[in-house]
RNA sequence: GGAGACGUGCCGGAGUGGUCGAACGGGGCGGUCUCGAAAACCGUUGAGCCUUUACGGGUUCCCAGGGUUCGAAUCCCUGCGUCUCCGCCA
């Protein structure tokens, strides 16, 4: 597999627009001071300014040794070998000199490329200022809270629900954060996915996709989970991750190419595996199956035209809340904040469904919009339709939804006094015209 | 898991040490012709980095990394990848 290094080695000044830092070095810090990352512009500057020193020397040095070569041809040819040994001389004392002076270049390269990979993406200029999750902006609220005549419970407390959601088998099998579905249950995890990806593919026109769920190493980097985040995720003694989640199969779709403008916009949909490691998160959500190790999502990736990333955000979001809104489920959308909003985000809008087992909104769907910062370490382009040198393209990616998630939600939304759970009417036809889960634990 | 073949530009495909960023063909783009289109003909057509106000100049890239050589797409080594056959297998 490859090495870090190595990559970094050809992913030369991709990471972050070096051009734009020189130009205003300021407004970069500024913008990185909104995410709560110390100054760092000086230090760039300091390494590009080397980087370009290293690399002027050694082509200088380079472009004379060159010139010698084709010197020493032409001697040859002319049968002078006099001058033919003595360009040859002059070619072999330039060598030592260009092999350190290139390894220099090489080196204050990667020692850019190392720092800039580790930066995050500078936030929108729309995108509130703030520490954490209580700074968020509420967008839009869909849908009231249903009145229970009955205390709601949380999923896992639905008598209905509790025999088909095992969470000591599953701990047998694979240990803490792990689930067992079964009957009912099951059968309503799938429809919902299913019903997802129908929903996305045939009105929302997404182009529905069947990923890999183990990938290359490099693919983690495109999408940015490394170098920073590998804590996050599982590597194969092969050295495959897992993904955790399926943005980083369907955005690295266009790693490393040059596409054409009319391709754009590209808009994918999968459902797949996820895999995490809730490395941090110890005693986090610890009951139930709100975060668990292994979960299924439906995803959504789309890559486009950077004038139209701002539009493409909006609709993207709209797709993930037509789902909840079609499923019946009461939802708040806000706007993270620049201390809540991952590494790789420009902006990002999380969907939060009411859950009234908890009494509380929870995050089931996070959609942001990349801008160019995964496309410049994926190297991803297109070529301009009016011709001229290919540009980063962007990409966004959101949830549509977690699959879990949206059980949780369906199961304690639904919930009645008697135990059972009411059923959407959109899963109806998923379920081959059953509609509730009865007391017992069974699909009627 | 065993055996073999291969990795060149948008595509196909030459090239086995200098004159190769790369023949030839296709495609794309521009033009001539045409009422228009097709055909034909002519021309043109990669990317990154450094430098320059600009024009331009330099440098790197023929999978990647090392090596041989005055000089490598071409020779050697290693790695990665793809394909084919056999075995195994959902």
């Amino acid at each position: 597999m490859g090495k870090r290094s190595e990559f970094a080695n050809q992913r030369t000044n991709l990471m972050l627009d070096i051009r734009m830092i020189r130009d205003n070095p300021a407004a970069f810090d500024a913008a990185l001071f909104r995410r709560k990352v110390a100054p760092v512009s000086a230090q760039i500057l300091a390494l590009d300014e080397a980087r370009r020193a290293k690399i002027m020397a050694a082509e200088t040095a380079q472009a004379d040794a060159n010139a010698a070569a084709k010197q020493v041809g032409a001697a040859k040819a002319s049968g002078n070998e006099a001058e033919f040994e003595r360009q040859r001389a002059l070619v072999a004392s330039k060598k030592a000199e260009i092999t350190a002076l290139t390894d220099e270049a090489k080196a204050a390269d990667v020692a850019l490329n190392d720092l800039l990979l580790t930066i995050p993406n500078l936030p929108h200029d729309d995108v509130p200022n703030g520490a954490d999750e209580h700074d968020n902006f509420e967008i839009k609220k869909h849908g009231s809270p249903r009145n229970f005549d009955f205390q709601p419970v949380e999923h896992y407390e639905i008598p209905s629900v509790m025999p088909g959601m095992d969470f000591e088998t599953a701990a047998k099998l694979s240990g803490s954060r792990f689930v067992l579905l079964s009957g009912a249950v099951a059968r309503v995890h799938r429809a919902l996915a299913q019903f997802m990806l129908d929903t996305h593919v045939e009105e929302n026109g997404l182009i529905e996709t069947n990923t890999p769920v183990m990938v290359r190493e490099e693919m983690m980097y495109g999408t940015g989970q490394l170098p920073k985040f590998g804590e996050d995720s599982y590597q194969t003694t092969d050295g495959w991750w897992l993904i955790p989640t399926a943005e980083v199969t369907l955005t690295n779709i266009v790693n490393n190419a040059t596409v054409e403008e009319s391709y754009l916009p590209r808009r994918f949909a999968a459902h797949t595996l996820c895999f995490r490691s809730e490395a941090g998160s110890a005693g986090r959500d610890t009951s139930g199956m709100l975060r668990q190790h292994q979960f299924e999502k439906v995803e959504m990736v789309t890559v486009c035209h950077p004038d139209h990333s701002d539009a493409e955000h909006l609709r993207m979001t709209a797709c993930a809340e037509g789902i909840l809104e079609k499923l019946g489920l009461p939802y708040r959308t806000v706007v993270l904040c620049t201390g809540d909003m991952g590494a790789g985000a420009r902006r990002t809008h999380d969907i939060e469904v009411w859950l009234p087992g908890q009494n509380a909104y929870r995050e089931i769907s996070s959609v942001s919009t990349c801008g160019d910062y995964q496309a410049r370490r994926m190297n991803a382009r297109f070529k301009p339709t009016e011709g001229g040198k290919p540009e980063f393209l962007h990409t966004l990616n959101g949830s549509g939804l977690a699959v879990g998630r949206c059980l949780i939600a369906v199961l304690e939304n639904g919930q009645q006094a008697d135990g059972s759970v009411m059923l959407p009417e959109v899963l109806h036809p998923y379920l081959r015209g059953k509609t509730t889960i009865n007391a017992n634990g069974t699909l009627v």
